[in-house]
DNA sequence: CTATGATGTAAACGGTGTCTACATTGTAGG
DNA sequence: CCTACAATGTAGACACCGTTTACATCATAG
């Protein structure tokens, strides 16, 4: 068990945390070069052990992505709370706008600063809510989480609480994927960052209103 | 010029219309197996020609997957625009917020529709707008020209028009792909519909209003 | 009718995911 | 303490992929 000594090279036939050092090697990799970076061999080669080695911990070159999806999806969680712990907390309904505001700002920038990792996240479907390894709540749960708070602070009606978590997600979802990547890719960096701005605004009033539709 | 018998196998040394023949394959594939079943020498397979005849057309993969995913737009802005034709043409600002609610269901109808084609759509990014093979406008211009008839319509302000755009792409593509294969991929129909249902309705708020932010 | 450019072929290269038969090792039970 | 077994890593092969190179065939302009 003590055979990957921090310094030496050395290591006997068994490598001893490989299934670790192979999604290590290939979340490094998809952070470059997105999801098409995590290959197998290109992990086995860093980690010094042979190809076949990596089918003792994973299935197929998919679940080795699934690991790596996983972690860049802990990282964007983690973003995402720091970012909620560093918002001065007003009470109430401002409060609360205020928090589903800066989660929206969150995901975008991970999107923006982290867009190997961020398309990694979402290039291949992960169980619905594995258990959290990191600290994090998930993101998923953290959208939930800032929703019910509109709700209990009085900042919307429980009817524009129906679903809410999908109108906000795709708006902030739809944004940091067309920027990163997608068609809007060479916007104009100020540009870009305005229409980042108009969007996450733009979410209060999906979420807030549901009637009075002109249609 | 003569040896593509419509009815016959045999063919000269020459194709004559490889490089459709190409794309075709490779648009075929991607209907069910989306971007990763973009495959040069399966299209070359199905093409009856060699493998190296594809770079007498493409630069590369890439430059193949870019004709299909132009291809993939094709049929999605014709689906946008028969749509388009089809919804009843009030005239005035209750027109042009249907004309908006219309377009924005479409886009997602084709995604849930046609996942394959819709991710090879979006899977590389291709150029701003190349000319239009087909008689549609293109996504982006539809979605421009509906925006615009908002303004002329008197429905909303110039100032609400102001990078529209990008708020409505936003939610549309973020729903649509979410929905398909994305992290809400196996959400029950039923309840998938009236999501897309809520977030396409929500667009209408988001164009809307540009004030009064409660942050 | 012939030279030339366009198009297709054959064969090879390195890279990939994956499988199988085998080698090594840690460890639980005698 | 030793030994059988389960876990883990290796070597080598297979089929497939994208891409390149040298060569073959053909359409057509002059």
């Amino acid at each position: 068990m003590s055979n990957v000594r921090s310094g030496g090279t050395e290591r006997s036939y068994h490598h001893g945390h490989l299934r670790e050092a192979l999604v290590d090697a290939a979340v490094s990799a998809a952070r470059s070069g997105g999801p098409e970076a995590v290959v197998l061999r290109a992990a086995t080669r860093k980690a010094g052990v042979s190809a076949g080695a990596a089918y003792r911990h994973f299935a197929d070159r998919d679940d080795l992505l699934r690991a790596v999806a996983l972690r860049c999806l802990d990282h964007m969680g983690d973003l995402m709370e720091r970012r909620l712990d560093e918002a001065e907390r007003l009470l109430g309904p401002d409060g609360a706008w205020r928090q589903l505001h800066v989660a929206g700002r969150a995901y975008v920038e991970f999107a923006i600063n982290e867009p190997g990792w961020f398309h990694t996240a979402f290039a291949i479907p992960v169980e619905a809510e594995p258990r959290r390894e990191g600290g994090n709540r998930g993101l998923f749960q953290i959208l939930v989480d800032v929703l019910d708070q509109l709700v209990s602070t009085g900042a919307i009606t429980p009817e524009a609480r129906l679903r809410a978590e999908y109108v906000a997600w795709s708006s902030v979802h739809g944004i940091a994927t067309l920027v990163t990547g997608g068609s809007l890719r060479d916007l104009p960096p100020t540009e870009r960052d305005a229409s980042i701005d108009r969007v996450v605004r733009s979410v209060t009033f999906q979420v807030d209103n549901v009637e009075n539709l002109p249609i």
